[in-house]
RNA sequence: GGGCGUUUAGCUCAGUUGGUUCAGAGCGUUCGCCUCACACGCGAAAGGUCGUAGGUUCAAGUCCUACAACGCCCA
């Protein structure tokens, strides 16, 4: 076997074991009647996307719980994909296009779809081969894409289902309209930043009077499509204009003043202008009052005909401030102050939403609403952190109708027929609009019908995803054995979007939840604490970090930053912790390996460790490593991730290499029987690979080498496959009394290196070394472990025995109630020593007080649980005893 | 304005049902080590009134109330 390099180097190995992974296929899943299935669906990144570090987190998890339960012999499924990410997909190509001069509308529909999917197969889905380099496992051969087919033809079956059901419905309706994009958005598509801007206070003047109305507006040119004023109806200052006529002032139009609460009497002069067309408030105050709706933009926000001529063709804000000038000019424009108020962008462009009357779709959200949120209520779905079912029901309960059709051609065409008279036909394609048009005895025929120009919101599809993946409406045996999915990963920004939608999908559709539980990911921000964006630079390739650092190290250092629910401030030097750790493993077995393949490779050597040759360091670590099991096990079965992660750092790092691999290197120091040094090292490798196997879901990358490298592997042998230890049987090996004597050992050791470190003696130095007991247990640990000690502590003589004088001159600790004398020969500084127990006692003398103050408080006494009196009293007792030990040896150094 | 979260060592954060020598880890700092797996390492140390003010309790980092600062979401 070659021996291996000093240092762990990642990027000899991660490509390499990831190619032999995926063309063994030992990602794929399929139907498996003796193995309960564990399914994950990802959440399918946009294809013009690239990999970012909320992607590194949220597929690291996903990757892990898929690996853990693989290992624990769950039919592990993770399915991969990507969505057709409407508006990003689209504006990518019609760059592409104006580059070549030409543009989406010269080209026409079809053969700019075909150029869309062309730009696909050629750029798009980036991200799934950088994912790779992450080493998910993946089950490849299941990729979908929301486009597919297959999902195609779910999102027409369920658009023509809700249709049926009367919860889609076409209506004009005020939407978030984005000028740049030239579609409608839903609310969820709509950020809104609190921005600085002005509050213009313009007079209107009464018709037929010399009295004048005063608005307040912070959208000015919108004042071209007015069609009223209101006011509060209590308002006295206002009371005698209601019923009055006010004009528009410019575009000299008359409208009503009217009462209608919702204008607060407060907000600017406590009279506002009625915009029907361009602002929500306003379309429902003119529904309610039946007033006129005036458009006057076009769709990409450019004043139309409904201005007066002189601001035909200007962009909205180039109209506000012509019109502001010209206001002005008329003196009525009679003060304008700085105002922060929130305004709403897009959130792919940025451009600030015009609200715009226009026709669109809407899904009626309240029916689907109510059941998806009784199923988090109900526990039916748990949300981990917790605290998010409170997002969720306050969203679910205050739900609005979802607009769904977009003005965009890249996307699910809408399956709506119109006929010429206008009626509306929806099918699942031409031939059933078809017999649905008979079916109702209309006069037109087939060749009459024309479809919707629009397509759906990508969501539309993404909100059926877990089913779909499985070719959904078709009850396929794929569907039957995977579908509800275990875990959905996602970051909470997309509760609304996306979560929350696939939860009514699964309900509505399937009759049953789409997933059980449901993990938020932290949001990974810079180490100033400020988000990731490309606009601040401050968001690092990961590709760029995996090469660096390894896969391995950045996913353990995300894991390893990230508890539950909390924000993680990442760094590319924190990837340290991942990479320390990855070369520690390494080291480890490096360790291992040298010393087994010094030994002769004799068949009777190979045998499996016994009982029997077992030492009190073995029993230890083998507690120790069950009790890893379980704790890591526990982690995991609550989504502590982090929590397993620090459990097996622990493990590995200190309990493994700091304590059990000393010990081990002087055990195999103390004998010349090479039977006997075969037998240790095998158990130290054998426990060694068990807790491989449990680090892998973590560490894919180093575990897999490190296991190709233990023993001769069969070619399809892989660390991905085998069984995890389970808590069921490696529970029972956990031994308290074996934890506590090595406790005791431990302190002996800690106590001696403190005195060592403290007097400045060098290990070069030899050391006398005495220790008084006063329980025969304890002397026999320290008897049994002589070897190690020696060797650890350097010693050179050992003195072991119960109630022993005190050497006279020494430096000196009390462990668990044994006495512990370094003899210092009269070359060290006793003053050192006299500090150092002095600050001893006195530390313990505090907590003595403590214990003191509870013992002699009745109401402690009398009210305490009996255990906890008792545990008081144990320590009141040992803190005595040790104190006075200090003190008798503080008095003979001083004497 | 409504909701949620955070506040513990210089920094980043654990601390799950109130009670174990409970005040912890990693990084950083200081001191000592090239100890034959690892300097991406080994050994040791210093450092905190647990945001503030009240309350509940025999007992509060932990539970309750108010306040403050910071952050996120919604309006």
């Amino acid at each position: 076997m070659p021996e291996l390099a000093k240092q762990y180097n990642p990027k000899e190995v991660e490509e390499k074991i990831y190619q032999w992974w995926e063309s063994s296929g030992f990602f794929h899943a399929s139907i498996n009647p003796d193995k309960a299935a564990h399914t994950i669906v990802i959440p399918p990144p946009n294809i013009t996307g690239i990999l970012h570090m909320g992607h590194i987190l949220n597929n690291t998890l996903q990757d892990v719980f898929t690996r853990w339960k693989r290992m624990q012999g769950f039919e592990a499924c993770w399915i991969p994909g990507t969505d057709h990410a409407g508006i990003a997909t689209q504006n990518v190509v019609e760059k592409a296009l104006r580059k070549e001069g030409t543009s989406l509308r010269e080209l026409g529909r079809e053969k700019f779809i075909d150029r869309v999917w062309e730009w696909k197969t050629q750029y798009g889905g980036t991200i799934n081969k950088q994912l790779r380099t992450l080493g998910v496992s993946c089950d490849w051969e299941r990729e979908r894409f929301t486009m597919d087919e297959g999902l195609s033809n779910a999102v027409k079956e369920v658009f023509v289902q809700l249709y049926d059901k009367g919860l889609i419905y076409k209506g004009k309706y005020i939407v978030n309209w984005c000028p740049r994009e030239q579609t409608a958005l839903s609310d969820d598509e709509v950020n809104s930043v609190e921005s600085i801007g002005h509050l213009w206070y313009i007079k209107y003047a009464i018709e037929n009077s010399d009295e004048f109305i005063v608005v307040a507006t912070t959208r000015p040119e919108t004042m071209l499509g007015d069609t009223a004023i209101a006011v509060n109806p209590k308002d006295e200052r206002y009371k005698d204009f209601v019923g009055k006529n006010a004009i528009v002032p410019i575009a000299h139009r008359v409208i009503p003043i009217v009462a209608d609460d919702f204008v607060d009497p407060a907000f600017g002069t406590g009279a506002v202008k009625v915009t029907p067309a361009h602002d929500a408030n306003d379309y429902q105050t003119g529904i309610r009052l039946n007033l006129p709706q005036i458009i006057i933009m076009d769709t990409s926000a450019t004043m139309n005909a409904n201005v007066p001529a002189k601001y035909q063709g200007l962009d909205r804000y180039e109209c506000r401030r012509e019109l502001l000038r010209d206001l002005e000019k008329q003196h009525l424009l009679i003060k304008t102050d700085d105002h922060f108020h929130n305004v709403g962008h897009c959130y792919r462009c940025d451009t600030v939403i015009e609200p715009y009357l226009s026709d669109q779709w809407f899904v009626k959200m309240k029916p689907l609403a109510e059941p998806a949120l009784k199923a988090v209520q109900d526990g039916k779905i748990k949300f981990y952190p917790e605290r998010f079912v409170k997002t969720y029901e306050h969203w679910m309960t205050n739900i609005r109708d979802w607009c769904i059709s977009r003005q965009l051609w890249w996307g699910h065409r809408i399956p709506a027929y119109y006929l010429p008279d206008g009626t509306i036909i929806v099918a699942r394609n031409i031939q059933e609009a078809g017999e649905r048009l008979k079916a109702k005895g209309s006069r037109y025929s087939v060749s009459d019908l024309k479809q919707d120009e629009d397509v759906l919101d990508t969501w539309f599809s993404s909100w059926l995803w877990p089913l779909s993946v499985h070719d959904w409406p078709n009850e396929t045996d794929d569907l039957k054995y995977f579908y509800p999915t275990d875990v959905l990963v996602t970051a909470p920004d997309i509760i609304f979007f996306w979560v929350a939608r696939m939860i009514m999908a699964g309900l509505e559709f399937k009759g049953e939840v789409p997933f059980r539980h449901v993990y938020f990911t932290s949001l990974i921000r810079d180490s100033s604490g400020r988000k990731m964006s490309k606009s601040l630079g401050n968001s690092p390739d990961p590709i760029d970090v995996i090469s660096t650092y390894g896969a391995d190290a950045l996913r353990f250092t995300v894991l390893f930053l990230a508890p539950v629910g909390q924000d993680v401030l990442y760094d590319n030097d924190k990837c340290e912790i991942g990479r320390n750790f990855a070369n520690k493993i390494w080291n480890a077995a490096r360790f291992l390996m040298m010393h087994r393949d010094q030994l002769p490779a004799e068949n009777e050597l190979t045998i499996a460790p016994s009982a029997a040759s077992e030492d009190m360091t073995d029993r230890w670590i083998i507690s120790r490593f069950s009790s890893t099991v379980r704790d890591v096990t526990v982690a995991m079965d609550n989504f502590r991730v982090n929590d397993a992660v620090k459990l097996l750092y622990d493990f590995l790092w200190k309990d493994f290499c700091d304590w059990y691999v000393e010990f081990v290197k002087n055990r195999l120091q103390e004998t010349s029987d090479v039977h006997l040094k075969r037998t240790i090292i095998n158990r130290a490798l054998k426990i060694y690979e068990e807790t491989l196997k449990l680090l892998h879901p973590f560490m894919p990358f180093v575990t897999e080498e490190i296991f190709q490298h233990l023993s001769q592997r069969k070619s399809s042998e892989t660390i991905m496959q085998t069984l995890m230890p389970q808590m069921s049987q490696t529970e029972s090996q956990i031994d308290t009394d074996i934890e506590r004597q090595m406790d005791f050992l431990q302190n002996v050791i800690l106590a001696v290196r403190q005195i060592r470190s403290e007097m400045n003696i060098p290990m070069s130095k030899t050391i006398d070394f005495v220790a008084s007991c006063n329980e025969f247990e304890k002397q026999s640990i320290l008897e049994n472990n002589r070897n190690s000690l020696q060797k650890l502590l350097r010693l050179e003589t050992m003195t072991i025995g119960i109630d022993l004088p005190k050497p006279g001159y020494a430096a000196s600790s009390v462990v668990k109630g044994q006495e512990i004398f370094i003899p210092l020969k009269g070359l060290i500084d006793t003053g050192i020593e006299r500090d150092r127990l002095q600050k001893e006692i006195d530390r313990l003398e505090g907590q003595l007080r403590g214990v003191m103050a509870k013992l002699n408080n009745e109401n402690f006494v009398g009210k305490a649980a009996p255990d906890v009196i008792e545990k008081e009293k144990n320590k009141q007792q040992n803190f005595e005893q040790t104190i006075q030990k200090l003190k008798v040896n503080l008095e003979q150094l001083v004497g």
